[in-house]
DNA sequence: GCCAACGTTGGC
DNA sequence: GCCAACGTTGGC
């Protein structure tokens, strides 16, 4: 899950409430259907820092919630309002996502250097979405194999 | 700040 | 349903 860390860093995650942070604004489909139809309590998290000097995985995390309706759609003062979803059929979902550890961070560019990751949907060209899947097999190489200690 | 890639919008 | 225009993302 991609954070600008000017919004919100993995310090911050670390530093909320319960260490808590609820993933609103997503404003994408498809990267809606990832938090709504694909993600469960406890699924592992690799918190991502994007539009920044040094982009990459800079800590972990997990999903802390069922998916529910994110309350900012409606809230007509927040940046994420959405005039054409009503509450009774909401459009956009989130999930609650609890921060565990923060990690050397790992650079985009080592990510990408390394061979057996080619396939990880985070990489692929032009990949711009704020959240996408990651296989067991990728969690593992990175933590095991990229995770300086 | 640039720009390529991509998603969304809206006229037809 | 097509597609051009436009806005956004995000690495560089």
């Amino acid at each position: 899950m991609k954070s600008e860390p000017d919004e919100c860093s993995i310090d911050d995650a670390l530093a909320a409430p319960g260490r808590i942070t609820p993933w609103t604004g997503v404003r994408n489909y498809q990267a809606r259907n990832f938090m709504r139809d694909a993600m469960r309590p406890g699924d592992g998290v690799f918190f991502y820092h994007s539009s920044c000097p040094e982009p990459g995985i800079a800590g972990l995390a997990e999903v802390a919630s069922a998916p529910y309706p994110d309350p900012t759609q409606f809230d007509r003062r927040s940046p994420y309002y959405d005039p054409k979803s009503k509450p009774e059929a909401p459009r956009w979902s989130m999930v609650d996502v609890r921060a565990t550890r923060k990690l050397p961070l790992v650079p985009l560019l080592r990510l990408r250097r390394h061979k057996p990751l080619a396939g990880m949907w985070l990489l692929r060209p032009g990949a711009r979405l704020s959240i996408t899947p990651v296989t067991p097999a990728e969690w593992e190489c990175v933590l095991t194999k990229l995770v300086r200690a």
